[in-house]
RNA sequence: GGGUCAAUAGCUCAGCUGGAUAGAGCAACGCCCUUCUAAGGCGUGGGUCGGGGGUUCGAAUCCCUCUUGGCUCACCA
C-alpha cells in the first residue's frame, strides 16, 4: 500500500484538535488548484464549535502542529538511492513539508520527493502496480453480457458487455475471487414465438449463412402477427410451456437456435476478448424453479391474485407484485432469477453479486432482491446482490428495437471502426508493420473507450462519426500516448534502474503531475469497484496521458544530460506501465507502435 | 396518474461523501514538426450549472416544488 497522506493529516490534526480522526478524515479535501497545496483542511465546521474564526483556528492548529515539532524539511532524503523504511505510519516526519493557512483553510504540502520515490520504487517492484493483496477470499458473481438467443448482438448488448468485463478485469486486478456469468436469454415466451414462426415460415428460409439475421426476420414477423391476432400470441405461449415440459420437437428447435446463436456471439466476444467462467443462462435454471416456489409456499408468501401465483411487495414499498408463476402454471423471467440467486450463492459462495443491465429492469431487479430475503438465504447473500443499471443507446430515429428490426450490429460497428483504423494508419504511418493487428486493437479501442467514457447511467445517441473521430478524449488517444512512451524507451536503449534515478530532476510541475495521477491509480481502482463506475478509471487514463502529453512537449527527454535523461525515461516507463495496465482492466489493448 | 432516473458551453461530457476564480473534448479561429510519432501541444472565444424557493459561513452538489425528457407500473426479458 501506498503512504495514506490524508490519513497521516488527519491524524495530526486529530492530535491538536482532540476531535475524532475519522471526522477530521471526512473534512480534508483535495484542492483544485495546486497551489494551494496537497491537502487542505477548511475550518468552516469547527469555527461553529469553536467559537472562533476559521483563520483563528487555522493559526492556532498551525502553531501546535509546529510546537510539536511533528513536521519538518529538514529530514527529508535528498538525491538518489533506496527509500528509507519508516515503520511508523503515524509518523509525519519527512512526508509533510509545509502547512499555510489560506482564507479559513489550512493548506498541507507533502514532500515530493518522498512520493516520487515511493510512486517510482513501486513500479519497479510490482508486477502489477497498484494491485492489493488482501481480497483473497471475498467472491463476486458478475452477471453480464447475456444476451438473447436467437436475436442480433445490437449495440445495445454492447455497454453490458463492456462495463461489466471491465469491473471483472479490476474485480480480479485487485485480487477477488471473479466468476463472470453470461446469463444467455434462452428460455421464455419469445422461444415460443420464434418456434411459432418457424412452424409458419421456416421453410422460407436458409439457416446455414447468416442465421441470426434469419430467426430475426422471424422473430419480426410473428410479433407483427402476435399483434393483429390474440390467438397466435396464445398458441406462442403454449409453445413455451411445451418447452418447458420437454417436448421434442420444441427443444430440438431450440438448442438448434441457441447453438447457432452462440456461435455468432463468440465472433464478437473474440473481438472484444470477452471471457465468463459461465454460461449457464435461464434455461439452466428451468428445472430449479421448483425449489423457489417450495419454499416461498412453505413460507406462505406466495398467493394466488388474478390466477397467477405472485408475492406482494407493497409492505415493502413495492406496488407492483413479483409474479412468479403465470396463470397457464408456467415459470416467468424473475422465478429463474430467484433459483440463480439460490443456486449462486451455494456454488459461489458469493460476497458480491452484480448484475449488468439496462435501466428498464430497475423494477424487476428491485422486486427479486425483495423476494430473495424470502428464501431463508443468509443475509451475507441478499446484502451482496448488486444491480449495476446503465443508459440507453439510443439511434438518432429513436429507440432501438429487434422486434421492429431497426438496430446497429456491433459486428458492424466494430469493422467499422476498424477500417477507419486503417484509413487513419494509410495516412499517418503508411510503412507500419502489423498494421492490420494494430487497426483492430485501435478501432475496438475506440468503441470500448467510447461507452465506457461516461457514467454508465446516462443515455447515449449512437453518432458514428463521433465515434470514429479518434481525436481528443479517446481510446486512440490513450493509446497513441503509450506508443509516444514506448518510442522514447526504445530511443533511450537503456532503462535506468530505479536506484540510478535522481527524483531531485522530477520536481518540475510536469512530472509532479504524473506522478501525483500514478500514487493515485490504486484508490481510482477502488472507487471503480466502489461504485460500479468504469468511467472513473477511463477518465484517468485521460488525465494521465494529457498529463504525459504536457510533459513530452515540455521536455526533451532523450539529452546530453545521463542523470536527467536518467530521471525522465524512468518516469516516461512508469507512466506506459500504468497506461499500459489500465487500458488493460477496460479491456482495451495497447499496440506498441501506430 | 404512481415510482424512478436525468437536465452543466453550440454539441458530447467531467465535477469525489456541500468548499477556495465551474473544468475537459468536439466543432470554430490563430499559433507550434531541420528536435523523442502533429492520432499531439499551446492560445482565443463561448456559462443566469432547466426555473423558483429553502437549509448553510458556503450549494452545480443536500431538501422542497415546478418544467422538460427517459425508463417503468402483473402474467415479455
Amino acid at each position: 500500500m501506498m503512504t495514506d497522506f490524508k490519513t497521516i493529516i488527519a491524524n495530526v490534526i486529530a492530535k491538536v484538535t482532540n476531535i475524532d480522526q475519522k471526522e477530521i478524515y471526512g473534512y480534508i479535501e483535495i484542492p483544485k488548484d495546486i497551489s494551494n497545496g496537497d491537502y487542505a483542511f477548511p475550518c468552516f465546521k469547527l469555527a461553529k464549535i469553536m467559537k472562533k474564526s476559521p483563520q483563528q483556528i487555522a493559526t492556532e492548529i498551525k502553531e501546535k502542529i509546529s510546537f510539536e515539532d511533528t513536521i519538518s524539511a529538514d529530514k527529508v532524503t535528498q538525491g538518489k538511492g533506496k527509500m528509507p523504511m519508516y515503520n511508523d505510519e503515524n509518523d509525519s516526519n519527512d512526508k509533510i513539508t509545509k502547512i499555510d493557512i489560506a482564507g479559513g483553510y489550512l493548506n498541507f504540502y507533502i514532500n515530493n520527493q518522498y512520493m516520487t520515490k515511493e510512486v517510482l520504487e513501486k513500479i519497479e517492484n510490482e508486477e502489477q502496480y497498484g494491485k492489493a493483496i488482501n481480497q483473497k477470499n471475498k467472491n463476486i458473481v458478475i452477471d453480464y453480457s447475456s444476451p438473447n438467443i436467437a436475436k442480433p448482438f445490437h449495440i445495445g448488448h454492447l455497454k453490458t458487455t463492456v462495463i461489466g468485463g471491465a469491473l471483472y478485469n479490476i474485480y480480479k486486478y485487485l485480487g477477488y475471487n471473479v466468476t463472470g456469468v453470461n446469463h444467455l436469454g434462452d428460455y421464455g415466451t419469445q422461444f415460443g414465438k420464434l418456434i411459432e414462426g418457424y412452424k409458419l415460415w421456416g421453410s422460407e428460409y436458409d439457416l446455414s449463412e447468416d442465421p441470426i439475421d434469419k430467426l430475426a426476420d422471424i422473430y419480426k414477423r410473428i410479433n407483427e402477427l402476435c399483434k393483429e391476432d390474440e390467438k397466435v400470441l396464445d398458441n406462442c405461449r403454449e409453445n413455451f410451456k411445451l418447452l418447458e415440459q420437454g417436448d421434442e420437437y420444441c427443444t430440438k428447435l431450440w438448442q438448434e437456435f441457441k447453438d447457432l446463436s452462440i456461435k455468432e456471439f463468440q465472433k464478437i466476444y473474440d473481438l472484444l476478448g470477452s471471457k465468463f467462467d459461465s454460461w449457464n443462462g435461464e434455461a439452466f435454471y428451468a428445472d430449479k424453479t421448483d425449489e423457489v416456489i417450495q419454499i416461498l409456499q412453505k413460507t406462505g408468501n406466495l398467493q394466488e391474485s388474478e390466477g397467477a401465483m405472485i408475492v406482494d411487495l407493497s409492505d415493502k414499498g413495492i406496488d407492483t407484485p413479483c409474479i412468479i408463476c403465470k396463470t397457464n402454471g408456467s415459470t416467468i423471467y424473475a422465478t429463474r432469477d430467484l433459483a440463480a440467486i439460490l443456486y449462486r450463492s451455494r456454488t459461489y459462495d458469493f460476497d458480491k453479486a452484480l448484475y449488468v443491465t439496462s435501466y428498464e429492469q430497475n423494477l424487476h431487479f428491485k422486486q427479486i432482491f425483495e423476494v430473495a430475503k424470502l428464501l431463508g438465504l443468509d443475509e451475507k447473500y441478499t446484502n451482496g446482490l448488486e444491480h449495476v443499471p446503465y443508459g440507453f443507446v439510443r439511434l438518432s430515429t429513436g429507440r432501438m428495437s429487434t422486434r421492429l428490426g431497426n438496430f446497429v450490429k456491433v459486428e458492424d460497428l466494430l469493422n467499422d471502426a476498424i477500417n477507419q483504423a486503417k484509413k487513419i494508419i494509410e495516412e499517418k504511418n503508411p510503412n507500419l508493420e502489423n498494421k492490420e493487428e494494430i487497426a483492430k486493437k485501435v478501432g475496438i479501442g475506440a468503441i470500448i473507450f467510447n461507452d465506457l467514457a461516461t457514467s454508465r447511467i446516462k443515455d447515449e445517441i449512437f453518432d458514428i462519426d463521433a465515434m470514429l473521430n479518434f481525436q481528443g478524449e479517446t481510446g486512440p488517444y490513450i493509446q497513441y500516448t503509450y506508443v509516444r512512451t514506448n518510442s522514447v524507451l526504445e530511443k533511450a536503449k537503456s532503462m535506468p534502474k530505479f536506484e540510478d534515478v535522481d527524483t531531485d530532476l522530477l520536481q518540475d510541475e510536469y512530472s509532479q503531475k504524473i506522478i501525483k495521477l500514478i500514487y493515485n491509480f490504486e484508490e481510482i481502482l477502488n472507487q471503480v469497484i466502489e461504485k460500479s463506475e468504469p468511467s472513473i478509471l477511463a477518465r484517468y487514463l485521460i488525465d494521465l496521458s494529457k498529463a504525459y502529453s504536457n510533459f513530452y512537449n515540455e521536455n526533451k527527454i532523450i539529452c546530453d544530460d545521463e542523470n536527467l535523461q536518467n530521471a525522465r525515461v524512468y518516469l516516461t516507463f512508469a507512466t506506459g506501465k500504468v497506461l499500459k495496465d489500465g487500458a488493460k482492466l477496460l479491456g482495451i489493448q495497447m499496440p506498441e507502435k501506430m
